[in-house]
DNA sequence: GTCTATAGTCGGATAGAC
DNA sequence: GTCTATCCGACTATAGAC
């Protein structure tokens, strides 16, 4: 695995990629200038060339593999039959995932008109299949009794709604620990489909 | 009123705004110069001076008219004794003032971190204010027995993310007509606090 | 793979004529 | 109040040396 001297690339890679999430995060990704993720990286601005063929992929990748992420994960997890244990399942994941990579949630929200149209239609298909998952497990508990909902898609997106609001005030240094929040809100939700 | 030529004051300034507000929510704040406002507007970029100090101004002051407006909105609506009745009254105008101006919401969450140290701290005043109303309601349900719920704090953040994602996916041309939707929320909103 | 240097464009804001 | 002209800095992306 001899490498040329300078050569960083299996380590500069994903420092790239930290510094335009942290940075697209905290300033928005029009703010950020190339310099900037390159500064912070500790490279110059020639330099990222070698790894992304411009500024609008870095964004799209981020997104990317945000929601491959965040699929795999859902996959990993148990789905019990019990639709009312499903949907606690999907809940308390939901925030806990999301809790846990702040800013690349922020980005896959925030900076969704700065995708070019084809990489927006990508990424809106994934979040759409995520959103699925929820669908699923609430029309079945609506088709079994369990549920007391209307439009299973409308609930869908109130409830994913509601619950990635929690990144919008949630702090780990705050009065209250995540698994608490987590059972608050899995509360809420439990009321909202009538359980 | 008589005016010189070329003098468009009382017309020009509103123009001004709405072209901001057009362009800051299609493409958001940093993407959008000062030039490209001007152009909207059918005038020179120097012109825009005589009516904003700079570019940031133009983003605080319509993000402040907006919850003024909002704030204004609410105080004008009727505040039930029933704190079921209040709650229903909060989420269906919540609803429907977020629904009629699309452009202003949508800047109102998503350039919050274009605005300097100072106003954001006054935009944060003005919606906690706002916020505050509904945790009064829930507040005074939960002692009166009326509404099963946790910390009202809390409950608030929930509700209120839930209404406002109604702007996320809600189209006036789509398959659902706004009073449909104002009612699916109040249902979800009403069982989520236990009524 | 990283560097320096640069092309070519665009940005916010201002000055001064009309 | 609006215009033209301009300052001066910053931007993305590329070329070519090492």
């Amino acid at each position: 695995m001899a490498r040329t001297a300078g050569s960083h690339s299996a380590l500069t890679a994903p420092r790239i990629r930290a510094a335009a999430q942290s940075l697209f995060a905290r300033h928005g990704f029009a703010a950020v200038s190339m310099r900037q993720i390159a500064a912070e990286v500790g490279v110059q601005v020639g330099a990222l060339y070698n790894y992304t063929p411009d500024k609008q992929s870095l964004l799209f990748d981020l997104m990317v593999d945000h929601l491959d992420d965040l699929m795999r994960a859902l996959d990993a997890e148990p789905l019990p039959e019990d639709p009312m244990q499903a949907l606690e399942g999907f809940a308390r994941f939901h925030i806990r995932h999301h809790a846990a990579r702040p800013e690349a949630v922020f980005i896959a929200y925030m900076e969704l008109r700065n995708l070019s149209p084809e990489n927006f239609a990508q990424v809106e298909a994934l979040r759409h299949r995520y959103e699925d998952r929820l669908t699923a497990i609430l029309t079945r508990g609506q088709a079994e009794g369990q549920f007391r909902i209307g439009d299973p898609r409308i609930t869908t997106m109130a409830i994913i709604a509601m619950l990635t609001g929690v990144n919008t005030w949630f702090r780990e240094t705050g009065r209250l620990r995540l698994d608490e929040v987590e059972t608050m809100y899995w509360d809420m939700t439990r009321q909202l489909v009538g359980g």
